[in-house]
DNA sequence: AAAGCGGGGCG
DNA sequence: CGCCCAGCTTT
């Protein structure tokens, strides 16, 4: 208990401020989990404001149409957290009367809601004894004991899960959570951690071992794929042309151009005959390239203007510009529009 | 078990 | 430029 015990004096310095804390409700400390997921506390702190505003309760979330929320999701990432969140407000609005599962077993089986997500509301909301295992908690954990297991395996997350929840304080575990949490992102930070001033440095053993750099250890490397889009702006005046991505591929259910996914670089001579060709009159080039960086994937887009009506079998929706802002749309379309259209 | 999914910040 | 961030779903 000396690990929990130290873990929560510390923290009662330093805390975070986290907006929902001031709402015990199962929804806020739902809604913030799973905007945060893969997200800093920083990027994320805006959108949970807006979204709490926009949709105050479930059934507010519920009765919106998917795209308000994508739209509200916007520049986030991931957003199959987004539609996965309104498929399980829906879910819990009709079905559960708007109350969220109480146990942990019950929120693991709601769409969206893996079993990092289940501890912190099981913790946050309930006070149930689930230990919450994120990024921060593998590398204190990993570091603490010294532990080179590769969290990227099963046996790792088995490993240190099992571990996170021997460590728990049972009596305290919303307060354990947020505690470690913390400690994480403030002090046992992935790049330059504090350990001059860590609370725990006198058993930390990779501290004494000269292992703080190398751990936790993880494995699996990115490889990072490099796709070039072309995309058409077809333009009437002030309305444009657009669609809605589907498929499984990066950006469903976010709105778009449409897009000639030519894979490799492609000279512009030959995007304009290939464009030529399909719907009988050549592109201008207009904007780009623009590099936009993903997790696994770097996208180099290019805008071609065509003078031209879009071929109706395309199925575009006609827009008009001042109603674009209705629509969600990917970071490298907007960036378009920001400089060269609003 | 491994792959795929965004965008931003930091050293 | 590579790694990481209050991870989850699909194959």
């Amino acid at each position: 208990m000396e690990f929990a015990r130290r873990l929560l004096r510390w923290h009662t310095g330093v805390k975070r401020p986290m907006p929902w804390k001031a709402r015990t409700d199962a929804y806020a400390i739902w809604l913030s989990e799973i905007i945060l997921q893969q997200t800093r506390l920083a990027q994320g702190l805006p959108y949970y404001e807006r979204f709490i505003h926009a949709f105050p309760t479930v059934h507010a979330l519920a009765r919106a149409d998917e795209q308000a929320v994508l739209r509200l999701w916007q520049g986030l990432g991931y957003y199959t957290r987004a539609r996965n969140l309104h498929e399980t407000a829906k879910y819990v609005s009709e079905r559960l009367e708007g109350r969220f599962p109480d146990s942990y077993a019950g929120l693991l089986r709601l769409k969206g809601i893996g079993p990092y997500t289940a501890a912190a509301i099981a913790s946050f909301a309930y006070n149930l004894p689930h230990a919450v295992v994120d990024g921060n908690v593998f590398r204190v954990l990993a570091r603490y004991t010294g532990d080179a297991t590769d969290i990227a395996t099963g046996r790792g997350k088995r490993h240190f899960t099992e571990l996170a929840n021997r460590l728990l304080d049972k009596e305290r575990p919303a307060a354990y959570n947020q505690a470690i949490m913390d400690f994480g992102a403030l002090v046992c930070k992935p790049a330059v951690p504090l350990c001059d001033h860590c609370p725990l440095q006198a058993d930390c053993v990779a501290y004494h071992t000269g292992r703080i750099a190398t751990l936790p250890v993880k494995s699996k490397r990115t490889a990072r794929r490099l796709r070039h889009f072309q995309y058409l702006v077809f333009r009437d005046g002030n309305y444009f042309f657009i669609r809605k991505r589907t498929g499984d591929d990066i950006w469903k259910g976010l709105y778009e151009f449409p897009c000639l996914d030519t894979g490799d670089a492609l000279p512009e001579h030959r995007v304009r005959a290939r464009v030529r060709a399909w719907i009988g009159t050549p592109p201008v080039l207009v904007a780009g390239p623009y590099r936009q960086q993903l997790t696994h994937q770097t996208i180099v887009a290019t805008f071609w203007e065509v003078a031209a009506p879009p071929p109706p079998e395309l199925e575009l929706i006609k827009v008009a510009r001042r109603r674009l802002d209705a629509y969600p749309f990917p970071k490298v379309i907007l960036n378009y529009l920001a400089r060269n259209i609003l």
